[in-house]
DNA sequence: CAAATATAGTTAGCTAGCTAACTATATTGA
DNA sequence: TCAATATAGTTAGCTAGCTAACTATATTTG
């Protein structure tokens, strides 16, 4: 859902009526505004950024995925090493492998010493988009952030940081109600 | 990728490094942390977000439309009437309806006038999982922000705008780049 | 008023995630 | 040491999005 496109958002009215009807009666109605601010301005930023990958026919996991690669010694590691860097399930490491190996930017090797296991190299094909590709990408991050300030940087880091202690806070809550039952 | 549990994250050292070989020189590194701090804020936030729908049987794109039916006249939209308020496909809308008429919190009504069309309906039980669901989501976003004042919550409102306007040259910038070619 | 066009909903098939389960190989430990 | 267990990669099949294309009905227009 992150990509729709939405014509019709809860504004603060509409929020405050349904708060007073359905919420308790000391919820914040601008912590709620913000919460949907927050969901907005990242799925527009994430949808524009994704634009900026697509241009060098990359997504967020493929680019992730070289660049653990270009980092790595010998540009090379093996599936489930970036499965478990990347955090996610080995078949789809798999499957994006499978891509990027037809798109020629990495490569299979037989791994030493087990027989299980293979090493993902990237090739020089797969080094030429990450050098070409990354100075694009440092651009956009920076006409992203640009309407702000060092001193605003700094702050929005903090508040950010905020946010994370509520969402702990918030996992927190679930495991108990879990629990309860 | 949203979901995915991250065990190798680029560093302020790390990112600094690329950014001395790839990036513009007056690249700002500070911004691009802020970023990759954006991007994980509200990836956690929504996961933890999306086990409280999860918790009552929802998603937040089956929230949203069943919100929209609570707001409606008579409690019926029709599907293409959704697909535009939720900027999503129309197919798309047809598989979510699908999955909420099995579940029986919405009915499909012929509608009247036009034949082509049909009206979709909350049903009593759909109204009732929302309002059960309504005091936990408002409760859940005051525990995400409950480390925020009043104030801070103004700030991160005002700084959150910054970055929409990043978004938006973004996407001028983009469109420019294809222009060119 | 009939033909062209537009709209509503659905179907088929694509991508990028996931889990469960399989095969092959390594490792552990009785 | 060999049987049990664990790990690596893959396959099959699930979900939630998408686009293209289909059928049926409305609307527009020559």
């Amino acid at each position: 859902m992150d990509n729709f496109k939405f014509t019709d958002r809860p504004d603060q009215k509409r929020l405050s009526r349904t708060i007073a009807e359905y919420g308790d009666p000391k919820t914040d109605v601008s912590a709620a505004v913000l919460f949907l601010d927050l969901q907005w301005t990242y799925r527009e930023m994430q949808k524009a950024y994704d634009q900026v990958l697509a241009a060098s026919d990359l997504t967020e996991t493929r680019f992730i995925i070289l660049m653990f690669l270009f980092r790595a010694e010998n540009y090379c590691l093996a599936p489930s090493e970036l499965a478990t860097k990347l955090g996610a399930a080995r078949p789809t490491v798999t499957k994006i492998l499978n891509r990027l190996m037809i798109s020629g930017l990495v490569i299979k090797l037989s791994a030493p010493n087990d027989k299980r296991s293979i090493l993902i190299q990237l090739t020089p094909t797969g080094k030429a988009v990450l050098q070409k590709f990354l100075p694009r990408n440092f651009e956009a991050v920076q006409t992203i952030t640009a309407a702000l300030s060092a001193s605003e940087i700094k702050t929005l880091s903090t508040l950010l940081q905020k946010i994370n202690i509520g969402t702990r806070n918030l996992n927190l809550e679930e495991e108990r109600h879990h629990g309860n039952n």
